[in-house]
DNA sequence: AAAAAATATGCAAATTAGCGCATAAAATAT
DNA sequence: ATATTTTATGCGCTAATTTGCATATTTTTT
């Protein structure tokens, strides 16, 4: 076997199960382990893997581990403070929950004045603090994976109220709209779609052009989305065309 | 698995939970805890988890209202743990919210099966916690005041299911029953009692025959009250003789 | 104050990595 | 075709990393 297809069959098993293991491989090709940790050390020299110890790792499972924390807390708060800006006073509004919406939420204005329905409880309990917002929980089962209702009932409430503003807080997007990796909480979150005259979905710039297993919404039904880079950058092409605001 | 793998894994229920024990991590991934607790400390170390007595919590909620760092408030401790003893597998348990059932909800055995009703935000929070144990919020307006859900959906919520038990949290309680400072919260509580089999009042032994201005209950309402001293204190022969347990 | 739980630390065993070198294989030059 | 240079591979060795365990220490709970 040649090097060459040595390495494209390593690249091809990375591809496939996220990861290898140089002893793995070793007995797989049958070559000395040196020489798969050479080829994982040149594969990783041209960015195409990760190495780690023991083995090596796909790209895209290694930057999902490598988010920076504080970076994303940064990012989340230029989010939160443009989302800010779009809240007027008196508005109805609905929200997920989220950590970027969470974040939104302890910096509203103290002066303002409005309405905020959410099913999400660190959501709810950030509301609460602002002495002129009224919250209005809409309870039913509680996901424990997200920390909101979901059900039945929380559908139904969700669809007996207008607001004027829905934000968004989500999991991935890309051309083809919104999706997620819950079920139950798709389904509350095309209520909240469905029941708001806007909506804002909010979203740090690494979850642009992803996607999950179940979809959400289309682009047609989002009116702005907002990320925590410039609206100039060409990753938003795609949503610009489709009609979609920036911010 | 490898060690990055495992990092990854740990960072991802941290997101997902907010929380995580070294224990629970240990068996999960079948680790040395030793082996949890370095990677904990690497992860606070790169400053994408807080470390804490334990196991870790996500950065983004520690520095809410969320926190199991130390709650120094051993009377309610001590009821909490009263009340626990109460609590069998697969009961229907209404609560509502206040510092003791908070602890209590904090102290639930980890195994525990059972269904929580509850109006109350922090309460919901930390019922979420257990991975056993089924939360239901029952939504509408929140009062800033006590973190509770007020108001005619959640009264009629609350009249729509029937409960085997009741924690009532309570400001004061005298030979006249349970009385309170907040009309909304009255009639949150007054249909919590009525929607349950049998009610429980937690109260520190300083809101032993204090009274406030509205009625909630009697005491022919009350099955037991659980304090931080023992049932022998004299201060409560006035319950013992309306026929109200003591713990 | 005592008991229990969690943590830190040092150490040993196992695994993985890196280096130099000899040899084999391939490419290039003569 | 043969010699020479370059590249690739395996082996022996040492170094570094990871992990679990025992023990002492600290923190928490009772």
């Amino acid at each position: 076997m040649l090097k060459t297809e040595r390495q494209a069959y390593i690249l091809r098993k990375i591809d496939l199960h996220n990861r290898v293991l140089s002893s793995d491989l070793g007995i797989e090709i049958n070559v000395s382990e040196d020489t798969i940790r050479r080829d994982l050390n040149e594969l990783a020299e041209l960015d195409k893997i990760v190495k780690v110890y023991g083995g090596a790792l796909s790209k895209s499972f290694h930057s999902s581990f490598l988010r920076f924390d504080v970076y994303k807390a940064d990012g989340k708060k230029i989010i939160a403070e443009k989302a800010v800006s779009l809240v007027q006073h008196d508005m109805f509004i609905l929200t997920t929950g989220g950590t970027t919406v969470v974040e939104m939420a302890r910096i509203l204005p103290a002066g303002l004045q409005a309405t905020f329905f959410t099913g999400s409880i660190p959501a709810a309990y950030e509301y609460a603090q602002h002495p002129n917002i009224q919250v209005i929980f809409m309870g039913d089962r509680i996901s424990k994976s997200s920390q909101i209702a979901v059900g039945g009932e929380a559908i139904s409430r969700i669809n007996s109220i207008k607001a004027d503003l829905c934000f968004l807080g989500i999991n991935a997007i890309d051309g083809a709209g919104v999706s997620d990796n819950d079920w139950e909480v798709v389904q509350v979150k095309q209520s909240m779609i469905k029941a708001s005259k806007k909506t804002v979905v909010l979203s740090i710039t690494e979850k642009i052009n992803t996607r999950q297993r179940f979809a959400v919404c289309g682009l047609d039904e989002i009116d702005t989305i907002i990320t925590d880079s410039g609206p100039g950058n060409p990753l938003f092409e795609g949503f610009v065309a489709a009609g979609v605001k920036l911010l």
